[in-house]
DNA sequence: GTTCTTACA
DNA sequence: TGTAAGTA
């Protein structure tokens, strides 16, 4: 597929898809006219990629760690280096941390709603 | 009409 | 990240 389909498929702006190719993220291949063509599991590579972006993870750390939470569940011994595995204790307890905060606005803002609901039912 | 690269805000 | 320019 061309990269205006990867975008509609991955709700990724088009510019971003380009950024994460130069930053290593995502591979593509090149049609005979230049238009970059993508095969149909960088979708989910994609798609995983924002989804550590969300999470606050920096691309260099992404290309990094990459390899190790690709696709499928095996497990490159090879790749892995103590300096690997530092990042991603480090990136584990950060995404902890984040849940904590999560789950505590979550339950902030699901109280007032309740009771803003029951407000409205008395009045 | 779609995509490409480069560059600027 | 968005957008503009000038192409292919």
């Amino acid at each position: 597929m061309k990269i205006g389909e990867l975008s509609r498929r991955t709700d990724t702006p088009v510019r971003m898809l380009r950024y994460y190719e130069e930053q290593g993220l995502i591979h593509s291949e090149r049609l005979p006219n230049g238009y970059r063509s993508y095969e149909d599991y960088v979708v989910d590579r994609v798609r995983q990629v924002r989804g550590l972006l969300e999470v606050g993870l920096p691309t260099r750390i992404i290309k990094q760690i990459l390899p190790c939470l690709d696709g499928s569940r095996a497990i490159y011994l090879p790749y892995v280096t103590p300096d690997m595995i530092a990042t991603l204790e480090r990136e584990r307890d950060r995404m902890a941390e984040k849940i904590e905060c999560f789950t505590k606005n979550h339950r902030a803002i699901n109280d007032y709603l309740d009771a803003v609901s029951h407000e409205i039912r008395a009045s």
